[in-house]
DNA sequence: CGACGCGTTGAGTAGCCTCAACGACAGTGG
DNA sequence: CCACTGTCGTTGAGGCTACTCAACGCGTCG
């Protein structure tokens, strides 16, 4: 498993991929590291009040967010990794609308709508990049439909480990084609519509066919290229870029 | 048919329901009207160059975004009405990932990267306005996971038709619980994962059970309440708070 | 050790898909 | 004006994928 720098930030390795962070944003975004919440493995995060009182930014771990109906199906909306904010997008809505839950030991910071305003005031260039991972975001949750509403069981898993595989890059915590997978068959059910059963068959499957490896909760890729064509893989985060950002406010630090 | 107010544009309608426009602002909004561009029925929309430079406005008309896999299956991304921005989170990514189709004859306003820094820097309660839109969209391409991955064909459509009824409402293009149709049931079954054939029995069915009630492209929701109880419905629209929007630099108007 | 969660496998089922035929309708051209 | 054509919606027959239910093995943890 590949380290990430030494008391580094994951937002900042993150931010770093795509902007070469200044003192000052570097700074900001290390100051994020301050008295992090820490999460056991498998417990419910309890969030209260308005939504944006309640933004994450993971620093270690794996979650998953998802919504339960009434009747007890579950949709899995999102799993977290470590740099990912959670709940930005819920700061115009009154409440939360969906459940978090650890699937790992986690830590995450807690930011206040201080927090925010001091990273919008502060530093432009950081704000495009949070506006741009969101946006990203969105693209990626589309991909997610054209997943959910016209792939087979198989396709719809390899999609959702090849989405993982790319993003466990991005934070440098996958080990070339090989990464930790802390999910149930439960959890990857609930998040590619299908049944555990499904899911056991699927990966069944590409295993016999030699395309992925599992032991002991880690996954190796083996034919990547293959999982690519067969799904019309996108990746999102091979180009981001943030030199539209519109919020310049007069070139203040140099 | 409820109209719009006289020469005014549906996006300074929509930004009017959660907040009161100025001169200023309504002037911003009202420019967009020029040289609309006047896209045929059934038409393909063709955009070109980088994603940022080819943002829409829906002036008036129905569209459709949806991407298709080389083996033809389609899945409709959403359905867009007047008022809504296109293209507004593809700003970051270097092109389009998705076609655009006309239902109804259109008129589109295009906005280029100008336009979009015109309206940030000197309207920050537009930004906040704009971006509490975009996300509210990511809320519903959220709850349209739920949909794909964990509801049958009934519940699917009567989700996507309840989602139409109210984003018609919030444009004041809704007659109560009446409202135009102009979706074929392929794109219907395209957009939630279905295939026409599956669409047209749940549409009957729905029909049969004296739910909603169809006569020649129009659509009649008779028993709301029991479609919104039967999906755990949410409208996603109906509060949201740019409040917290942080960029204000330092009030100038007032 | 027993209890429990997880993954696997099998048998049977159900919901949706595929394929197909047909009627209604609009647009087109003679 | 009327065939001709293509699209759209409906309905039926049959099939397939994924679901449900269930049993079992394995590992972990108390």
């Amino acid at each position: 498993m590949v380290r990430t720098k030494r008391g580094e930030s994951p937002l900042a390795t993150l931010a770093g991929k795509y902007l070469t962070l200044n003192e000052d944003e570097r700074e900001l975004l290390g100051s994020l590291n301050d008295q992090p919440r820490r999460i056991a493995r498998n417990s419910e995060v309890v969030r209260e009040g308005r939504a944006a009182d309640n933004l994450f930014v993971v620093q270690s771990g794996w979650l998953l967010s998802y919504t339960i109906m009434p009747d007890g199906r579950r949709q899995v909306l999102q799993v977290h990794f470590p740099g990912d904010i959670i709940g930005f997008c819920d700061m115009p809505l009154p409440s939360f609308t969906y459940e978090l839950k650890s699937l790992t030991d986690c830590s995450l910071c807690m930011l206040t709508q201080t927090h925010v305003q001091d990273i919008f005031h502060k530093t432009p260039r950081l704000t495009g990049f949070l506006f741009s991972l969101m946006m990203v975001d969105q693209k990626t949750h589309t991909d997610r439909l054209r997943v959910l509403g016209r792939m087979n069981a198989r396709e719809r898993v390899i999609h959702f480990l090849l989405s993982t595989l790319v993003r466990l890059r991005m934070i440098d915590q996958a080990d070339g084609d090989i990464f930790d997978f802390p999910l149930t068959q439960f959890d990857l059910a609930d998040a590619v519509g299908l049944t555990n059963v499904s899911v056991s068959n699927a990966l069944s499957g590409l295993q016999e066919q030699g395309v992925l490896k599992r032991s002991s909760g880690k996954i190796q890729i083996l034919d990547e290229a293959y999982m690519r064509e067969a799904v019309s893989f996108i990746n999102r985060f091979e180009s981001i870029d943030i030199s539209w950002f519109p919020y310049m406010p007069a070139e203040k630090r140099k």
